[in-house]
DNA sequence: CTGAAAGCGCTAACAA
DNA sequence: TTGTTAGCGCTTTCAG
């Protein structure tokens, strides 16, 4: 009916070899055009480039990983939902990465399950690294990860004693800071109300700032009851502090959410005022914690640096294959607001 | 060194070959076992796919998409992060594509960008749909897509006078519901602030608010000064109205963000008490909304099920390639908290 | 610097 | 029902 030739697939994408036949070059050359550090002549190399853009022609990356083995994906694993901190955490190192070229495989480990049950299915498209958001540990999933030929890199978490790329906000230092600021302004019967028992995010934070109080001589009471880091959580576990201690003048959160469930709990359901009662603390300050209606004294966790040095890191183990399993630890900063009062001169 | 023959990279990932060689069959026997529909001894195939198992055999999808052209890949697109509806629907819509064996591309949409800036990076990977989670309308990147073969959805968005996939919820009914409510009890001076100015959501939401009010002879105070469904905006744009009209009873708003954002100004910068004063009610039922801090009147938006018409409008578009663009309707329905007062003996 | 040829892991058409 | 052959689109030796 029509005039074309060997056109099997007439809408199919372009692919190499047109470009190759309008230009009189070989496949092997525009495939080399598109490689930086192959040897083409630049004008041959400049001739294939703009043409390639006027057609839309790009390598289709899943042939070229066939014989690379480089995807060009970076697989993302998140579980938690509660916290509003993931959700900006995870536009901002998509939007970093995929500037960089890489595409972003989203994977939800569901709760009940751990990163390992979804392992398989993410390992199929040979991501080049695995970034775990999740609050789960995944210490079987670093093994055969390493086997596999992609790099595991735990993000705002660590695995103890072992050796895996990690990027955290220094979060002892920060409890540590916390603890130090509401000793200074007059606390002394505090209290500790942690989020996921196995995330090192909540153990560090509170490491930190029962560190200081003893310093202080000050004991903490600790409330671990929280199964993750929510708001129903945190509502929960401040009613059993307050039933236990009903004396605590400050409260350091797990982190923001748990923060605000805290607050409510304490207003709503034990009749106390914060701050003029009790002082209460949360970790993140993620955005609604500015709200007026929260107004959340907070440890401010800088979302976009550690995003950066994530990608940074990607960048250095690409560079340098052989590199050593290492962490890179962000530092974050007290921000006051209004759920925090001096009480020194009603000591 | 070592007595290894032909393994040119020892850790490589074990591929159908292996497998056909291990059990003396061809490579094509070990593809059909996994292929549903092709004819292969049922014992063939038990055989080959138990076998598969213990060494951890997959299809390389990247290889068969180069023959089958279907990737097996879901493309999301997404840009509004201060609405936490994101993050909720985003999760459960990755968590159902995932179950059905799907895997999720993540691409960004930064502010100042349309998806069709990076439409070309996402189609790099030809995945089989698109899902547009993103408040930006993108007219063009629906009409390139079905040139190159992937199906087009709009999530929660569509766009007018284009033959498109989308699932929404019934934005209009739950607007005009809301109305009614306002209105039987007791409100007569209305105002919609509306959300991100050319999303079918806002401007569906004021049309069935609008309407409905009109029906009882009741004018609307409409602001459309928002730039986004942001908190900011919302505080923001109560100040406009209630300078320009200070004896508005009833606030409805284009999210429960911008709700919490009007609530917020209205006690902190207009000195006015919600709901003695003024009713506010929003559209979402994040899970904010419930906490007791805000406990928001809103319009519950069934997330699940949305997520749920979405992927079953993925099988039947698979099943049937031809099927017409439609528009799948979730119907929500009212929560009534506290941010509302029946004002009828105030008449 | 460029082209020819081989092959990455897989599926599909064709024989047997 | 199974094996053989060809080839998806690309990169990479190896010649030239």
């Amino acid at each position: 009916m029509s005039s074309r030739e060997k056109s099997k697939n007439p809408d199919k994408v372009v692919a190499a070899r047109e470009i190759a036949e309008a230009l009189g070059v070989s496949v092997s050359t525009v495939s080399r055009a598109f490689s930086r550090d192959s040897k083409v002549a630049s004008e041959t190399r400049d001739m294939i480039l703009e043409y390639a853009k006027t057609v839309g022609y790009q390598p289709n990356p899943m042939a070229r990983s066939l014989i690379t083995n480089r995807s060009g994906i970076v697989s993302i694993f998140i579980s938690d939902i509660f916290n509003p901190f993931f959700p900006e955490a995870l536009t901002a190192l998509t939007d970093t990465l995929q500037q960089s070229g890489w595409n972003v495989m989203l994977m939800h480990v569901p709760s009940g399950k751990t990163p390992d049950d979804i392992l398989p299915q993410a390992m199929a498209y040979k991501p080049e690294f695995i970034i775990l958001m999740t609050a789960t540990v995944a210490f079987q999933a670093a093994m055969a990860t390493a086997k596999l030929g992609s790099h595991l890199i735990f993000f705002n978490r660590y695995v103890p004693n072992t050796e895996a790329f990690s990027v955290v906000c220094d979060n002892a230092k920060g409890g540590w800071e916390v603890a130090d600021f509401l000793i200074r302004t007059g606390h002394r019967r505090m209290a500790y109300i942690a989020g996921t028992p196995d995330a090192t995010t909540s153990i560090d934070r509170g490491r930190g700032f029962v560190e200081r109080c003893r310093e202080s001589g000050l004991d903490v009471l600790i409330d671990e009851g929280s199964r993750v880091f929510s708001y129903e959580d945190g509502y929960t576990a401040v009613q059993r502090v307050i039933k236990k201690a009903p004396d605590r003048d400050g409260i350091f959160c797990g982190n923001d959410i748990i923060a605000m469930g805290v607050i409510d709990a304490l207003q709503h359901e034990l009749g106390r005022r914060v701050p003029d009662d009790i002082s209460v603390v949360g970790f993140d300050d993620v955005s609604m914690a500015s709200w007026p209606s929260h107004g959340l004294t907070t440890y401010h966790y800088p979302v976009g640096r550690v995003v950066e040095a994530t990608v940074g890191l990607i960048k250095e183990i690409e560079e340098n294959p052989g590199l050593r399993p290492m962490s890179k630890v962000v530092p974050g900063w007290l921000v006051i607001r209004n759920t925090h009062r001096d009480r020194r001169r009603c000591a």
